[in-house]
DNA sequence: GCTCCCATGTAATCTGTTACATGATTCC
DNA sequence: GGAATCATGTAACAGATTACATGGGAGC
C-alpha cells in the first residue's frame, strides 16, 4: 500500500464526512478540526488533484442552479481502503508544538520583569479566547442532527482541546502570580 | 530592526546561555528545549552562516587539544539588541498543534473499537514516558549550578509542559474509559 | 580495526503559507 | 453598483527534514 502524507489522509477523512468539494473541506477545518489541525487552499487542491490521480477519488462537477459550479469528489473503495490503512497504523510520536511564548519566556532573563508580565496576559487571553471556541464548536456539535455517527468522535477531541487549554490557563496563572511577587 | 525567523531568535538566544558551536546548540535543544521547540543541523548551520553574514555575531575557531576544532559564536551588541527586540514584541497568536492522534480519533467510526483502544493507550504511554523526562529535565536544572539566572525561566517552561501532559494523560484516561464502556 | 562520540556542513526533498488571479451569485 | 460569500486554482516563497559527505579522537 503506497504512502501518502498526512494531508492527504486528512482530506480522505473529511471526504467520508459529506463534504465533497475544496470549499467544504476547508470550511469543515475552519469550523471543527482548526484546533488541532489547519489546512490551506494551497494544500487542498493540489492534493485533491492528488487524490483523483491516484484513483483514491472521482470527481464530478456538479451545477445547482444559482450557485456557482463546484467540483464534488467521492471515494473509491481504493480510498476508503487506504484510509483505513492508515487509521489502523499507530502513530509514530507524540507531536511536540513550537511555542513561541515559551521561547521567549525561555530567554525571560533578557528582558523586564513587566514585558514579561505583559507578554504572559497576553497569553493568558488568547487561550480563554480560545476555550470559549471550543465550548461553542461543542454546542454546535451536540445539538446538530447531522453526522451523528461521527459526532462522538468530534467531541472526544474538544474535550481533549479543553482540557489541554485549561491547563494552559491554570498555568499562566500560576507562572504570573509568581513572577509578580517578586522583589524587584 | 531588520526581522528574522524564530530559528534565528531561537539560535541568538542560546548564544546567550553558553551554548557557543551548531553542536553545542543542538546539544542544549535536545536536552531542555525540545519539549517546544526542535531545531535540526540542516537549519542550525546555515542559520549560524547567517547570522555572521548579519553581524549578529562573530565566530572564532578553537582548536583545543585532543579535540577536533569548533567554531565558536559570540553575539555583537548588534545581536543582543536584535534578541531582545524580538523578546519585548508580543506574540503573534497561541501555536495550533498539529495531533496525529486526534486526527485519527475524529475519524474513529471508520476505526474497531479495539484499534481506537490501542492507539489511546500508546499515547498515553508516550505522554507518560514524556512526564517522566521533564521531571528527569526538571532535576537536572535545580541540581547543577550552572546557569542560575536561567534556572527560573526554564522551570518555568518545564512547569508548562508537565502541565500539559498531565492534562493529555487524564484525557486519555478518560477516553479510554469511555469508550470501554460501549455495548458492541 | 571498529565503534562511538565530537563536529561541521550541503543538497534534495517535502511541506506549508501567502499572495494573487478569476469569476459567479446574493443581498443591500 | 458594491460588498460579501461561494468557488477553484497557481506561483512564489519560506521553513524544515532527511540523507549524505567528511573527518578527528577515544576507548575497546
Amino acid at each position: 500500500m503506497k504512502k501518502y502524507n498526512h494531508t492527504t489522509y486528512a482530506i480522505l477523512g473529511i471526504l467520508t464526512t459529506g463534504c465533497r468539494s475544496g470549499y467544504a473541506i476547508k470550511q469543515l477545518i475552519d469550523n471543527s478540526l482548526k484546533h488541532f489541525w489547519k489546512i490551506s487552499y494551497g494544500q487542498i487542491y493540489p492534493t485533491l488533484k492528488l487524490i483523483v490521480e491516484e484513483e483514491l477519488a472521482t470527481v464530478r462537477s456538479s451545477a445547482q442552479e444559482g450557485k456557482p459550479v463546484r467540483k464534488e469528489y467521492y471515494l473509491t473503495p481504493k480510498g476508503e481502503e487506504a484510509l483505513r490503512d492508515w487509521l489502523e497504523k499507530p502513530i509514530e510520536q507524540a507531536p511536540v508544538e513550537r511555542n513561541e511564548m515559551l521561547l521567549k519566556l525561555f530567554f525571560g532573563r533578557h528582558q523586564s520583569k513587566e514585558s514579561t508580565l505583559l507578554h504572559l496576559n497576553d497569553y493568558k487571553k488568547k487561550l480563554e479566547n480560545r476555550y470559549q471556541t471550543y465550548s461553542s464548536i461543542e454546542q454546535m456539535i451536540s445539538t446538530h442532527e447531522q453526522n451523528q455517527q461521527d459526532a462522538t468522535y468530534w467531541l472526544f477531541t474538544l474535550d481533549y482541546g479543553k482540557r489541554i487549554t485549561k491547563a494552559a490557563i491554570d498555568w499562566c496563572e500560576s507562572t504570573i502570580k509568581q513572577i509578580s511577587n517578586w522583589e524587584d
